[in-house]
RNA sequence: GGGCGGUUAGCUCAGCUGGUUAGAGCGCUGGUCUCACAUACCAGAGGUCACAGGUUCAAGUCCUGUACUGCCCA
């Protein structure tokens, strides 16, 4: 039998391993007779460039929970995919055009960017499953999905339609977050706040015709000064005085409550909000009354008249206490008109690209940016420009382009999250309908535990369940409208075609109207100009104005049988693509072929979703899933909206478990991200250390939900030596930084232009690493004694000390590592095997045996079988977590110890990943065995302990004496083998009277009092003995302070008074065999 | 501004419902190439549990506040 290399190396291993898997469809999942099944819906990772270690995390948790379920006997699906993630990957592609061509997407078209994003898509695509694969992955391949899949593609168009029949999708106009640079609205979620010096202006507005007595002018201020173009209003508050008062009682009660640091600030607060009282309050209250007179402004530069109103927006304790209305550019100003939609008009000055439009009058093709400076110097000519404050100001940033996002007035698509009158038919159709008072609701309801789906199911939260579900609920009960247009050329096309019509063009359109409306698979929508939805029949010549009329196409069929009718109507369908996120609302079930698996278009080659040879099809066999794995980041973009999608299209839950783990972040303790340049490929992690070592310390991080921090290091490209990120000097960008050694410049992204590119790593994985070559050197030793190893039926109570010993830890860890992953704690349970691997077995275990070993004869054939079972357990335990190595090594057992276990037959399979997980053996537990053995360590530990401190070789052999009784006399000459091999002995003497030699070393273990003769450096030994009686008298004093506690012994419950009296006379005892055994060095 | 976390050894982190002398790995120190492994073995040093109060017989653990720090939301 050929003899393992000395050295785990993967780079040998893995590649080979993950074929065998290929070959085998191991990872493959399809429908069969087991009621037990385990589905994991992968988080989709973007098609906006590589995978850094944060993906890794999340991978590897799902992994490790497939496996383990996959071994325990669960029909497993993990579903892969990736996300077409709209708007980032247009933005990536979109800048990509621009600094390498120069372009701007209208330059070359909508076809043909569309065309440069597949491509790109492609390429990332393809990156992301070989960073998956090498990571060893076992998704099932073979159901590879995209969200613009058909398959994909046909769940959104239903799910659009369904909603959209149903009442819960419309179009309005709403102010929204506008990237000026992309084009488009982004989501909340897409934006990033960023606070920085900026300016406050404050302008003074010319009153029209002041009557005597009143100010012939207001003062407003504003941080973006080119709004005032679009203002419509001037707003004060109706009631200043009471207000006013109000907020001077709000800080009187502050300061009361104030610490003695903060008072100061907040005693000038209340002056100076006292203060307005005859400062600002007269003004306020003559400009209350000139609005009740209808006096008006005159808006300066663009010359228009506007309104003063009352409105409570105004805030008489700021400022001047007016403020300036811009209904189209400001979220407040918007809420503003919707309470005086008679009074006040809506202006929206900015074009799509952020230039201003006419209008801004004069500034109309000007940049928003340019036109600023030009409105404040054109102000200051005019002497309207009162004065300028330096201030703290937040902008939003679109976290795609990076520019600061615009408030923006426009048309876009709504779906209604909030209770809907009537309710919400949920899972309409199916077995599991039922009604819900609205979309949010029904999630909110699957959540907060007051609700279960028909099957018995809700979501929660692991392994933080109550912080989570608390941010998920959060959320949810704000129910608001999520926005779901998006102004982009990549994504799933809005299906809606849209006309404005008559009461002429609706009678003429009519019949055509009728015919469609009789299909299942079009929905007609009809509105008035008050936005008031109407029936057809109710729509005729008594109502006024036109209607708007909306159609919506359910699929790409109707597409072809209608859509010409329609463009030749002159119904033009809608721009707009839909957000990502409503693709992959869907993903759990429109993966699964969802509304009809029998009907869906999958990819050549792909595994079919319909039912085949009388067995469920995969929508009914694998929907609802069980376990979603993710960070807590994406608990509202996603988590929610699957929830609420999976309950309305399907009528339950898409999963029952959310997994929320760690994120994970550089040396400096910031999110990792390829944009920031502290992202590490895995890639690089594992041809390094090897895969296993990144998932086996990718493991070990994940302790909670507590984020991680993994110090990042580059190769230096000159010197090849590790330079620590946190503390390096940045070179030129953000992205380069100084070697130290030769102060020369190095890139960390790859991508800036003549500086030499770095691989990024991390010492974090030499844990990993070393893991791996330990136990592949742990096989090597099993390996090379284990030839000719039979399996024949053991009584495990018949077994010398050591096998029942190594059994009954071996139990205790298999019960751990299924207890800790139940419980959603990795690192624990990997814990758990390395702390039996290596410290129990490796460093126990397998010395105890060789002497059996090389002895041969009966001793050795059971140490031989107990060996290959503990090993072949110890692979099965590990294979979650470190998947390569323990292939490998299985198939090397296999070869050495084909039939192995103790008193029966394990059952084996040829691949790892579909062996049998571990099954519980509690009848192996042995608490006394394992007790006698914590003795004996402690006895080899205390003499290796004194050949140390005495600098005695390990070669040179001891004689020890044990002065012991009872239980421990005879647990330590039950031993007295083991103790003499590990302790390196010559003789061991145990007995309740053994004499101590002269120049004897001592030591005090439990009761039993260790001598290791022959060793004279009395001085030594004096230095030992005084520290360890220093330490214990401590304690004692300690304890014995505590018990002379009358409070103490009074009130702490028995148990614990007890407990510290045997630990006292414990130490006493001890501490007296100590001195006397200092008094003994004379 | 609101909400949720975190702060424990030089580093990265455990420490459940309060109750041994607060743990692990890495790093460090000393000793070993001992016939699986120097990516190893043996032993050791190292912490006022961020700070200040409080509750309790008893606080790393519970409460309040402060500082620093991270995330989410507005």
């Amino acid at each position: 039998m050929q003899e393992l290399p000395k050295t785990y190396e993967p780079s040998r291993t893995e590649e080979r391993v993950a074929r065998r898997w290929l070959e085998a469809k191991a990872f493959a999942a399809a429908p069969d007779g087991r009621d037990r099944r385990y589905v994991v819906m992968m988080p989709l990772p973007n098609v906006t460039g590589a995978l850094h270690m944060g993906h890794a995390m999340d991978n590897v948790m799902q992994d490790l929970l497939v496996r383990w379920h996959r071994m325990s006997g669960d029909n497993t699906l993990w579903m892969p995919g990736t996300d077409h993630a709209g708007i980032a990957t247009q933005a990536v592609v979109e800048k990509r055009l621009i600094e390498l061509e120069g372009k701007t997407r209208h330059d070359i078209g909508r076809d043909a960017l569309v065309k440069r994003i597949w491509d790109w898509k492609e390429q990332c695509q393809s990156r992301i499953i070989r960073q998956q694969q090498s990571m060893g992955c076992s998704c099932d391949w073979d159901r590879y999905r995209f969200t613009m899949d058909a398959v994909c593609a046909r769940a959104v168009r239903h799910t659009f339609f369904r909603l959209f029949r149903d009442g819960l999708i419309h179009r309005g106009t709403r102010l929204v977050n506008w990237d000026c640079a992309l084009q488009t609205a982004v989501s909340d979620d897409e934006i990033e706040h960023e606070t920085v010096l900026g300016h406050f202006w404050h302008l003074r507005y010319p009153v029209i015709d002041p009557a005597p007595g009143e100010p012939d002018h207001v003062i407003v201020a504003t941080t973006r000064p080119e709004t005032m173009l679009g203002d419509t209003a001037v707003a004060c508050h109706p009631d200043p005085e009471g207000a006013l008062r109000r907020s001077i009682d709000k800080a009187r009660k502050g300061l009361a409550e104030a610490s003695a640091k903060d008072k100061p600030a907040l005693e000038t607060e209340l002056m100076a909000l006292e203060e307005r009282l005859t400062t600002h309050l007269p003004t306020l209250r003559t400009l209350a009354g000139m609005v009740r007179a209808g006096r008006k402004i005159r808006l300066p530069l663009v010359d228009r008249e506007i309104p003063l109103i009352l409105d409570e927006w105004a805030k008489p304790e700021l400022g001047s206490g007016c403020v300036k209305i811009t209904p189209a550019h400001d979220p407040n100003d918007y809420d503003v008109w919707g309470r005086h939609r008679d009074a006040i008009q809506v202006i929206n000055i900015l074009n799509p690209d952020g230039t201003l439009n006419a209008e801004a009058g004069p500034y109309r093709g000007i940049d928003r940016f340019e036109a600023r400076d030009r409105v404040v110097a054109d102000l200051e000519q005019l002497g309207l420009l009162e004065a300028v404050e330096d201030r703290q100001v937040e902008i939003g940033h679109s976290d795609r382009s990076k520019t600061p996002v615009e408030p923006y007035l426009s048309l876009q698509w709504f779906v209604r999250m909030g209770d809907v009158p009537g309710g919400v038919v949920m899972g309409r159709g199916t077995a599991n309908e039922f009604k819900a008072p609205g979309l949010a609701q029904a999630a909110i309801a699957a959540a907060d535990g007051s609700w279960r789906s028909r099957s018995g199911r809700a979501v929660a939260f692991h392994p933080d369940g109550g912080r989570y579900r608390d941010t998920c609920l959060d959320w949810l009960s704000e129910k608001r409208d999520w926005c779901i247009s998006r102004q982009l050329w990549w994504g799933h096309r809005i299906p809606v075609w849209s006309k404005a019509l008559d009461n002429d063009a609706l009678a003429k359109e009519r019949p055509l109207l009728e015919r469609w409306s009789g299909r299942d698979d079009v929905c007609i929508s009809l509105r008035d100009q008050g936005g008031r939805a109407l029936k057809l029949e109710h729509a005729g010549p008594e109502s006024p104005g036109t209607f708007d009329v909306q159609i919506c196409l359910r699929d790409q069929q109707t597409d072809r049988l209608v859509a010409a009718e329609l463009d030749a109507a002159g119904f033009i369908r809608d721009a707009d693509v839909l957000d990502t996120w409503f693709s992959s609302a869907v993903w759990p079930h429109s993966t699964l072929g969802w509304p009809d698996p029998a009907t869906a278009e999958i990819e050549p080659g792909q595994t079919a979703l319909g039912a085949v040879d009388g067995l469920a099809d995969c929508l009914s066999y694998y929907y609802p899933g069980s376990c979603l794995v993710t960070g807590r980041d994406i608990i509202t973009l996603w988590v929610a909206r699957m929830v609420i999608t999976g309950l309305y299209n399907l009528g339950d839950v898409p999963f029952t478990d959310v997994f929320i783990h760690a994120n994970i972040q550089d040396g400096k303790g910031e999110r990792m991200s390829k944009s920031k340049g502290n992202g590490i490929d895995p890639v690089d992690i594992i041809e390094q250390y090897g895969a296993d070592a990144m998932r086996y310390v990718v493991c070990e991080m994940q302790t909670g939900t507590q984020d991680i921090r993994l110090p990042v290091q580059a190769v230096s490209p000159f010197t090849g030596e590790l330079v620590d990120l946190a503390t390096a000097r940045h070179g030129g960008s953000i992205f380069t930084y100084l070697c130290p050694a030769t102060g020369r410049e190095f890139d960390v992204l790859g991508t800036m232009p003549g500086v030499p590119p770095a691989k990024l790593v991390s010492d974090r994985f030499d844990v990993g690493r070393n893991f791996c070559n330990k136990l592949w050197n742990a096989f090597r030793f099993a390996l090379m004694n284990l030839e000719g190893a039979a399996f024949a039926p053991l009584d495990p109570a018949a077994l010398p000390d050591e096998d029942r010993w190594v059994l009954s830890r071996l139990e205790d860890c298999t019960a751990t590592v299924q207890s800790q992953l139940q419980a959603y704690n990795p690192s624990a349970a990997i814990g758990a095997v390395r702390e039996f691997f290596w410290g129990e077995l490796c460093d126990w275990y397998l010395e105890l045996i060789k002497p059996r070993l090389r002895a041969g004869g009966p001793g050795a054939t059971a140490a031989r079988q107990v060996l290959a079972h503990v090993m072949d357990q110890v692979l099965r335990l590990l294979h979650p977590f470190v998947p390569f190595i323990t292939e490998e090594l299985w198939a090397h057992l296999a070869a050495a110890a084909p039939r192995r276990g103790i008193d029966r037959e394990l059952p084996v399979t040829p691949l790892l990943i579909a062996a049998p997980w571990p099954p519980p053996r509690p009848e192996w537990r042995d608490a006394d065995m394992e007790e006698r053995f914590s003795l004996v360590a402690e006895v080899v530990r205390a003499v290796r302990d004194i050949r140390n401190k005495h600098a005695v070789t390990p070669a040179r052999k001891l004689a020890v004496a044990v002065r012991a009784e009872g239980a421990a006399a005879e647990a330590i000459g039950r031993a007295r083998g083991h103790i003499m091999q590990m302790a390196g002995l010559e003789t061991l003497e145990v007995a309740p009277d053994a004499g101590r030699p002269p120049g004897a070393a001592a030591a005090v273990v439990a009761a039993a009092e260790v001598f290791v003769a022959g060793l004279v450096d009395a001085g030594k030994e004096r230095q030992r003995l005084g520290k360890e009686i220093a330490s214990l008298e401590r304690s004692v004093a300690g304890i014995a302070a505590k018990l002379d506690d009358d409070g103490f012994t009074a009130k702490a419950p028995p148990r614990v008074v007890a407990k510290e009296r045997d630990r006292l006379a414990e130490y006493r005892d001890k501490l007296a065999k100590l001195e006397r055994q200092l008094a003994a060095l004379g």
